[in-house]
DNA sequence: GATGAATGAGGATTCATTCAT
DNA sequence: AATGAATGAATCCTCATTCAT
């Protein structure tokens, strides 16, 4: 967490810092990350920046809190309605991965980047724990979507609930290849959103949406 | 690509000083990986790691080509043969994967990071890499499949053959999750390979493969 | 060129750390002179060094630019006055430099190693190019100097300059020769200056003049 | 001096060795020319190299002792001959001088570099001693120049020879800079020889000596 | 006589962090 | 509160030399 001197900081200070922080973790993986460069770019005194964060692990978890926060903010996670399908509801949690994705770029690069960490220091490999915390979500959602006769009983719920998991973590990587977008190059140029088209988006979320309920075979 | 001293060495110890490499890099991402660290698990002298491979880079780019070799020993990629059906097909590439990665965890590992590897000064996502270039082999086989009336015409190949390659990469986490592997104390232990009966890889195989034929949905 | 830190270090600072490294590219070529001699014998640290300067060659770039000036500020090069009579020009330069070399022996020796300094990647040989330039300089000089009939038209002008320019450049081995100095061991002993008469060295500077004037021969 | 081994080669393999080991030092100074890429060049085991010579240090002596052995047998060194006229022996000498440099480039160079060799260790400046030697064999000759009245008396004698020692010892870079040689790159390229016109030589030799006896001025 | 693997000290440089000002 | 100089261990890599085969 940051220090106090840090929470004492103008607004829109704060958001340049962690503009600054985030972009280096976007660009490089924990240890490659620069506390100098930081400062450099920030133009700001090594002790300063220290003052703000306790040390360089401290400021890492910080954003990737932040940056979870700010995009729970805006994706709303998978779970069952009362009434709801769970596949239109599926088709419209993947939409909101990618609005976010577009317009949160950094953001999204960075946690991108911290699903694929691994340390041997702290033997947390985050995407692995991502992926069972989704999973333990889904669980329950998905039995009661046997219960009600919404998902298939033939087949083990971890097996489902892994492939959902999966699909929806991969989003990022089909509209880099998709869209041709160069999220490294985007970060580097300071773009703060990438453009594609609304209608789009809703056309993959349909297209993936639709291929988790009914399956690649033809019926 | 490695030194002649070191192809000179007994093929024992060449096994020996592969296998504590690879733990390296599994264990770390290339910049953090030590050549340090390296020499002295080996106990041989800084000098004489430089007789056996060039530099750093050069002995990860040999243990990128050895890793891929063995890899392709024992899994067969995915294409369409002439007359198998290509679920069936795919239920056989998915289950060679996992047995490839139970048996050789250390070398799964290593691969797997292989692909998380990003780089500032050369701005190529392996990861992304794989990817596209799993779709670019994955969508004639698609088209095809769907003139002979197995795949579905209503959604993007592109989408279909997103899902598929999703779906094969994430088996090693798969597993990891559900049998509570933990490869990184596995490589630290020095485990050689894990268990896991003949049996469940053929259920679990046979699970993704149901799901990527007729999806989640029941029916 | 130096960083900021060095700049802000307190003035008597400054000239210990110019002196320690000048000692060091005195005593060593490029190659053979060693940062870790340095920091050793400065009693800082590595990383403080690099907070002086960005590398090895920028410290070596900025004393061949300190010590350039010094001697510019000491020696004037040598043109033809309006009025004043070439040689007695060359009589008072070459009295100029073994003034200098006398006062800064430690600098003029450093220029000395500078000048000696050969260099596979570069394959500019700064001593040849020292002597190019100088006869660029020289050659209108005489050519104005012929018209004026003080200097004979029966050799070649380069040959002529290429005499003067060579034993300009010589001085500095003629004193170490004639007063039995050594100038590496003088650097090393840390002795600031050597001690020539003044009387010594203005016959000395005649002499040469003379000899450049009217030649070895007896009239 | 070599060792027995190296003396048992047959002559022309000795004389490829020379050749790496020469064009190595010609290139590099003492402490930057590397044994290894004179093996590596000579395709030769490291091991090899040390039964030929005992040391890089014993090789480079035995190469100062070989090439210095070679041009005095092609130049011979300056004194007054009973009757022969001081001044037409400079311009022989210097003939010949020029001669040798363009024969042997690659001898040439090295001998040249020996001469800037600089080095704490061993605090010979060899220069500085080949200058002195020269000193002590030109001042007994030039005192009877005078007494035979071609040699004026009125400037020290050192001065004098120092002037003989230091325009005689700039002749290679005179040449390279008059017809533009490289010699680096002639060593480089394996150029056996470098090609001047005798007649340029001769008249050169003469022009210089003009220089030394009758000096710059207009008579 | 020849080989070439092993050595380990040394090279330049970068880093996160501390602390006196 | 902020500064920025100092630290020193860590990085990759090269070298001349030795010695068992």
């Amino acid at each position: 967490m940051y220090l106090p001197t840090f929470q004492n900081l103008p607004g829109q200070r704060k958001e340049e810092i962690l503009d600054v922080c985030l972009t280096e973790f976007a660009l490089h993986d924990y240890q490659t990350a620069s506390v100098s460069r930081i400062v450099r770019d920030l133009g700001i005194a090594k002790g300063s920046f220290y003052r703000y964060f306790k040390s360089k692990k401290d400021l890492y978890s910080y954003l990737v809190y932040y940056t979870t926060e700010l995009r729970m903010g805006h994706v709303n996670e998978l779970f069952e309605s009362q009434d709801g399908d769970f596949f239109t509801l599926f088709e419209e949690h993947i939409a909101m991965v990618m609005r976010f994705d577009l317009r949160y770029p950094l953001h999204s690069r960075f946690l991108h980047n911290t699903m694929q960490e691994r340390n041997t220091d702290q033997p947390v490999n985050l995407s692995l724990q991502a992926k069972e915390m989704m999973l333990e979500l889904l669980t329950p959602v998905l039995e009661k979507c046997r219960q009600r006769r919404i998902v298939r009983k033939d087949i083990d719920t971890t097996i489902l609930a892994y492939t959902i998991a999966q699909v929806q973590m991969g989003v990022f990587d089909f509209l880099s290849i998709r869209y041709k977008l160069d999220s490294g190059k985007c970060v580097n140029d300071k773009q703060s959103s990438l453009q594609v088209p609304e209608k789009e988006i809703l056309h993959i979320a349909k297209g993936f949406s639709k291929v988790l309920k009914h399956g690649l075979g033809e019926v």
